[in-house]
DNA sequence: CTCCAGGGAGCCT
DNA sequence: AGGCTCCATGGA
């Protein structure tokens, strides 16, 4: 087991670890007490999460100087990329839009990025997430991974890995309902079938615009526009999506009413023109700060 | 008890 | 294309 630590003054921009690894973004982090989503926001918390990079066990956590990590090997260029610790990532959340609530979620959760998770977890995650609670999709997400994944050893801790696409296409559809998935049980299944098989995977989509990349998106199995959008925005990298869930559908009624549109395809254009050059950054900022805003007023 | 959650598929017009 | 209805499960 080796440790180390990558300092925050190579990061360029500010960091949150908490609100990135938090936020409805990925599902495949835990934090060692156990309490992942569900013990408010105790902020700038420094509990170490444990989690899978490049295929091998990770702890990290962070604290005022840097991100400490312990891995069987140094996992700083996987981290990077997946947590976004880039430059670029540093100036989409400058170029947030000076207007509320989205400055609000700056102010609160400035150091907030979004992340590039490996495809598969993240379409199979927020297939899952349809009528879903976040900290109920992140239960099933490790539910899965216990039951289909590989078991790694971290300092004496079994950390799981996301299930392979076979792995998920071999299960039965009983046996995912045993899990919990309820109705979504079949759409992993055929998902995850379409990806082993290579009928459809992420390389029908990298290298379309974005609203061709969305519809692409939306022949897997219990993936339509919302996280279609998800999916673009949290692992392929794509700038502009802005899911539409109930809780920015709700903010744009309260303070973008000029933005509703009749279908999906055109409150999404009326959105993103008003979030600024990267509206998938703003998004994930105001989706966050919704969630929270009430814990934020009591403090 | 009812209501709702980071919606989507199937079917209807 | 746009509008229903149904879909499991757990927590408030």
């Amino acid at each position: 087991m080796e440790t180390g630590a990558i300092s925050l003054e190579d990061v360029p921009g500010a960091l949150d670890l908490q609100a990135t690894l938090e936020s409805g973004q990925t599902f495949r982090w835990t934090r060692a007490d156990g309490e992942t989503y569900r013990s408010g926001l105790p902020r700038g918390g420094t509990e170490w999460y444990r989690g899978i990079v490049d295929g091998t066990p990770v702890a990290i956590r962070q604290t005022d100087a840097a991100i400490e990590w312990r891995a069987p090997e140094d996992p700083t260029a996987g981290l990077v990329r997946r947590l976004r610790l880039d430059p670029e990532m540093a100036t989409m959340i400058g170029s947030l839009p000076d207007q509320e609530p989205i400055q609000a979620a700056r102010r609160a959760f400035e150091g907030l990025r979004v992340v590039a998770e490996p495809f598969f977890p993240t379409l199979i995650s927020f297939v899952l997430s349809a009528q879903m609670r976040v900290e109920r999709i992140h239960d099933l997400v490790q539910a899965l991974s216990r039951r289909y994944g590989t078991a790694h050893d971290l300092d004496g801790t079994t950390v799981h890995g996301f299930p392979e696409p076979a792995a998920l296409a071999a299960a039965t559809e009983e046996d995912l309902r045993d899990v919990g998935l309820g109705y979504r049980a079949p759409y992993v299944r055929e998902t995850a079938a379409m990806v082993a098989s290579g009928d459809r995977t992420a390389t029908d989509l990298l290298g379309l615009d974005y609203e061709a990349a969305r519809e692409a998106a939306t022949g897997f199995v219990g993936v339509g526009e919302k996280v279609a959008d998800c999916v673009l925005l949290f692992s392929l990298r794509y700038a502009e999506p802005v899911p539409l869930d109930t809780w920015i559908t709700g903010a744009i009624e309260s303070h973008f009413p000029a933005a509703a549109r009749d279908t999906y395809a055109e409150t999404s254009r009326a959105i993103r023109a008003r979030f600024g050059p990267y509206p998938g950054v703003t998004q994930t900022y105001v989706f966050h700060y919704l969630r929270h805003r009430e814990a934020l007023q009591t403090e």
